[in-house]
DNA sequence: CCTTGTGAAGTAATTCACAGCC
DNA sequence: GGCTGTGAATTACTTCACAAGG
């Protein structure tokens, strides 16, 4: 499939080719780090990182060489470079003004939700399209009305939406985002969305996470026997 | 790793062995299965089938083959019937009792989430440890004191917790879960949760479904030129 | 010593492609 | 003719294991 013309730019042909498995670990490692650094540890080994972030060694090994080698040997990752190197790699190093569709309860909770701005993520504004919630404020943010979401987009140059309306108006709240020139979605709402080629979503439906951990919780109980059978007991 | 001794079951030996990947897939096939029958629809192709799901025709063969052959060659699959089967996998028989730890934000909109009750997961409980917050009233449910779990979970035998606290405090949220017998968790905050191996964890992290985005819009930006530059633009 | 970085080996998941059946 | 079910081929991901370097 790859037939190299030259070996001109080999590590930047690497660079640019990160598995999608190692991307969804960065943000892991980046938390990680963050937490080093507030511990005020000036290195860390790729076990006690692998430790941090539940995952191994190799793994956080093979996943940081994909963008540098920036680990020294029998000594390990110097916390504070690793951490710009993180960061430049995810593309934290500014700020992700983002809008909220959805002012139900699931979007009032991300809208008022610390973890975003913490980790770079501005909610600059969410729209609804219910009398009753226009207008509301949430944090700090008035709700407006899903009519001004161009405007919005428009003005703090948004890239990403987060769509949280219930499954029927979802499909229509992505188009109203790609329309006015987002290209990133995170969808909420337990639909798959249409969307052109172009723009990116990621989909987290709340109910299959609890549907998989219901899978392996009716399994254990079919299960004859394996490992110890010991069912739930209350400790006092 | 795997030497069988006899050949016998290996129709069992097999079903019990689905991908990971599969089961993850297979609410999502649920879903599209459940508006498919809401649409009066009888039977359906795996390509109709992938297509709503998001995913492709040989995929949905495949993680469908896993459990057992349930379609006609030259039809498709029969609705009903195959959703009994894939809710009957997914141990979707029966509604699971659910408690959640944390009523902020995050924890009284998921109370309050219509997703749950809808897809067989009742949130029987919910607790905190604010003065503040606790006794409140969140649709239908009263948030008690953390101190009152082991007795919630004990009454509605509750496999599954979910917790939705401040990073600081999940670790000491999934402790109390497990000690109070619950073997499956959900966890919101940003932390890697250490709990016993025979419990089951799976993390949902905001910021890093966010950050997956930001990594792809950052490089779009930093890639030259691949298929259309299109920047976004407002329509009107 | 210790720990990284990485080819090589191993495992898992996806996709192909077609025989088999309705 | 159309569509499933599935081995085989392919691709992606993980883990091993060790040479190289501080």
């Amino acid at each position: 499939m790859n037939v190299p013309g030259t070996v001109r730019d080999v590590a930047e042909q690497r660079r640019r080719n990160i598995p999608d498995a190692t991307v969804a670990r960065l943000p892991v490692y980046h938390r990680c780090l963050l937490d080093l650094q507030a511990e005020g540890r000036d290195t860390v080994s790729s076990e006690q990182l692998a430790e941090a972030a539940g995952v191994n060694a190799a793994k956080v090994r093979k996943d940081l060489s994909y963008f540098g080698s920036y680990g020294t040997r029998g000594v390990g990752y110097e916390v504070d470079r690793l951490l710009v190197e993180v960061r430049r790699e995810l593309g934290l190093t500014h700020d992700w003004p983002c809008v909220i569709v959805g002012a139900g309860n699931l979007g009032s909770a991300l809208a008022k939700f610390a973890g975003f701005r913490e980790r770079g993520f501005t909610i600059v504004g969410i729209v609804d399209v219910a009398d009753g919630t226009v207008g509301r404020k949430l944090g700090g943010l008035v709700v407006r009305h899903e009519s001004d979401l161009p405007q919005l987009v428009a003005e703090h140059d948004v890239a990403i939406g987060v769509v949280a309306t219930p499954p029927a108006a979802a499909q229509g709240a992505a188009d109203t985002l790609v329309a006015a020139g987002v290209t990133s979605i995170l969808n909420f709402a337990p639909i798959v969305l249409d969307v052109p080629a172009h723009v990116m979503v990621r989909q987290v439906d709340l109910a299959v996470e609890l549907q998989i951990l219901a899978f392996h919780e009716e399994r254990r109980a079919a299960t004859p026997a394996r490992r110890t059978p010991a069912r739930r007991r209350v400790p006092s």
